[in-house]
DNA sequence: TATTGACTGATTGTCAGACAATATGATTGA
DNA sequence: TCAATCATATTGTCTGACAATCAGTCAATA
C-alpha cells in the first residue's frame, strides 16, 4: 500500500545515489565515450569508498553504459556504427509496443497530457532551443511509457534509450530533421488519438527507423566507422 | 585483432565467474522465488569475499533477477501474476523481431540448424522428456538469436528470459500444450524458411501471445494472484 | 635495427575487519 | 490488547592491505 505521504525511499542509500550520480555523468557527457574510469580518481571525486564505487560501476556495466576490460578497468562504453544500428533496431520495436500499449490502456488524462506535451514539440518548430527540445522530448517519453502501463518494457526501453543518448551528439546535429521528426511523430500521436494501436506502432517503428538511417548517415560522414 | 587462439578470458576474474553462478543458482531454481539471499550465507556458500559478493549481486538485481530491498537486503525476484503478463508482452516483440531478423541475415549454415534443431524438437512429440525438451529449446533461441546476428538483441532477449525462466514450473505443467506450441513453432519456422520475414514476426508474436494466455490462465487455475 | 627479456610503477582484484544504521521480533508496561 | 522499549541480526559503508596483472622503459642480444 502506497500512500501518497510515502516518503521517497527510492535513493535511501548512498549506493542507490551514487548508481544515479555516476549514470547521470555518463549520460550529460561528462564523462565521454572511451573515457577510463580509474577507481582513485573516482573515489575521491564521489566521495565514496572503492567498495562502493565498484559495485556501482558494476551496475552500470550491466546496464550497458560502462564496458569492463578485466585488470584495466572499466571504460564508458564507446558505440560503433553497427551497434548503433543495433540499438535502433530494438528501440523500434520496443518504441512501437510502448505506443500500442498506451493506446490501449492509458488513461484519458495521460492521453491529454501526451496531447498536450506534443503540442508544445510542435510549437518549438522555428525555434533554436535544444536544451528545451531535449526536455519535451523526454517528457513525451516518461509520459508514454507511464501511460504504457508496462514496468517491464518501462525499465527496458529505458535502459536501451541511455545507451543511445550517446549518440545525441550526432542526432543533434542534424537537426535539420527536427520538421521530418514532428511529423512523424505527428502521425503517431493521430493514430493514438484516433486509438488505432495497431497504426500507432507501425508508424512508431518507422519513425525510429528514419532516426536510425540519420545516424547511420552521419557516421559515414564523419567518417567515425573507421576503427 | 582477435586472432583464434586467443585464451578465453571471459571468465577471467572470481567475479564473473560468482556473477554466472549465483546466475546459474537462481536460474535452475537451488534460490527460488522470494529466497532471501543472507550476505554471511552467501560468502560462505560461495567462498569468497564479502566485497564480491555484494558486486554479483548488484549485478544481478539490475537483470532482474534479484530484488533489492534497503536495509532487509537481496530477495530472488517472485514474480506476479501482472509482471508476468508485462514480461510476456515485451517478449513477445522482441521474439518477433528475432525471427525477422534471423530471416533477412542468417547464413545458409545457421539456417540448416535451425531447421534441424525444430526437426530435433518435433520428433519429441509423444516422448515425455521434460529435460530435454527444454534442452532443445535453449538450443532453438540460441540459434535463433545467433542467426539474427544483432548482440543488443541477444542480450537483452537472454534477459528477459531469464526473468521468464522462473514461470517454468507453470508453463511445464501446461505441457498438454506441447503438440500446439510445435505447430505454432513450426508455422514460424516455415516463413523462415520461406524468408518471408513479415510473416515470420507476426507468427512469433502470436506464438509468445498463446503462452503468455496459458501463463495467466495456469496463475488463476493456482490462484496465485492473490497476494 | 628489431626483437627479447627483465624491471618498475600504476591499477585492478580480492580479502578481512570494523562500526554505524536499520529492521525484526521479543519483552515489558499500561 | 496495544504501545513503547529493547536486543539481536543484518545490511551499509569505510579503511587498509596484498597479490595479480598491465603498460611502459630500457638494456641485452641476435
Amino acid at each position: 500500500m502506497t500512500s501518497k505521504y510515502a516518503l521517497d525511499r527510492e535513493d535511501l542509500t548512498l549506493s542507490a545515489r551514487l548508481v544515479r550520480g555516476l549514470r547521470e555523468a555518463i549520460l550529460s557527457g561528462d564523462f565521454k565515450g572511451g573515457t577510463r574510469l580509474v577507481e582513485r580518481e573516482m573515489t575521491e571525486m564521489f566521495g565514496v569508498s572503492r567498495g562502493l564505487l565498484r559495485e556501482a560501476i558494476q551496475t552500470l556495466a550491466s546496464e550497458g553504459l560502462i564496458t569492463l576490460v578485466p585488470h584495466k578497468g572499466p571504460v564508458v562504453t564507446l558505440l560503433g556504427r553497427e551497434e548503433a544500428a543495433e540499438l535502433y533496431r530494438v528501440r523500434s520495436v520496443l518504441e512501437g509496443l510502448a505506443c500500442s500499449e498506451f493506446t490501449q490502456r492509458a488513461s484519458e488524462e495521460q492521453r491529454q497530457e501526451l496531447f498536450e506535451i506534443f503540442a508544445r514539440l510542435e510549437a518549438m518548430l522555428g525555434k533554436e532551443e535544444p536544451n528545451a527540445l531535449v526536455e519535451a522530448k523526454n517528457d513525451f517519453y516518461r509520459c508514454l511509457l507511464t501511460g504504457a502501463a508496462n514496468e517491464v518494457l518501462q525499465l527496458m526501453f529505458t535502459q536501451l534509450n541511455n545507451r543511445i543518448v550517446q549518440l545525441r551528439r550526432l542526432t543533434l546535429s542534424a537537426s535539420g530533421r527536427f520538421p521530418d521528426t514532428i511529423k512523424e511523430i505527428g502521425r503517431v500521436v493521430d493514430a493514438i488519438r484516433a486509438g488505432d494501436d495497431r497504426r500507432a506502432r507501425d508508424l512508431a517503428e518507422a519513425h525510429v527507423a528514419a532516426a536510425a538511417e540519420v545516424v547511420q548517415r552521419r557516421f559515414s560522414e564523419l567518417e567515425l566507422d573507421k576503427q
